[in-house]
DNA sequence: TTGACATGCAACCAATCGGTTGCCTAATGT
DNA sequence: ACATTAGGCAACCGATTGGTTGCATGTCAA
């Protein structure tokens, strides 16, 4: 859980993410394309991805291919975003009082 | 949105929003309570939550209180978690199907 | 008023991070 | 066959991070 937390930390890499939901099963070339990083710095990016479960990769040939798992993100939504959404209104409610109470 | 990701990554930060989430308008040395950190530490992780727009705080007195403001967690939720969660299912067939073909 | 308590500020530190460069290996296509 | 293309590995670098210690300030209560 941290480690999807922690790769997704970084801009650089929620937007490869975007990139593969745009169009998935990329290449490592295809994934650089555009963007002002070295190959090897995506490279480093996408074994973050793939090490927190985030992308899975098949060799095909020469090629790597690389696949967005949305698995991890959705646990994300529901073990732990869900979680605080349910306090939601009762945290702000609680929160608007005391910011009103502020100058007693 | 990057500060909200930011923050969120690293464990003890979370570990203070659950402990806000448990029981709301904590202040400093309350939240220190039973931590294997030093009070400063906790105050620089409060600011970046600040920063973040996770925590309000209200003085009051000498005292410092932290209030839960579940509404950054509720966007990340909704601006970027549903999106991956849109074409969930698509893009687990696709990975699926690419990865039974793996011996070709 | 004075001592204890709640918090703030700043300097410092080691470890991690995001990125680079340089070189190496393995497929591919002509 | 061989140049090209796709990717991997490792060393290095500056900036940021997560944490510490030491000291200063403000507020409360006896």
């Amino acid at each position: 859980m941290d480690d999807v937390f922690k790769a997704l930390a970084d801009a650089s890499r929620r937007a490869l993410l975007d990139r593969l939901h745009a169009r998935n099963g990329q290449t490592l070339t295809e994934l650089c394309d555009g963007l002002a990083m070295t190959r090897q710095a995506v490279t480093k990016h996408l074994a973050i991805l793939e090490a927190a479960n985030l992308v899975a990769t098949i060799r095909h040939g020469r090629e790597k291919l690389h696949y967005l798992n949305p698995v991890p993100i959705h646990e994300i939504g529901e073990r732990w975003i869900r979680k605080f959404e349910r306090g939601k209104l009762a945290a702000l409610s609680e929160l608007k009082r005391q910011l009103e109470r502020r100058d007693e």
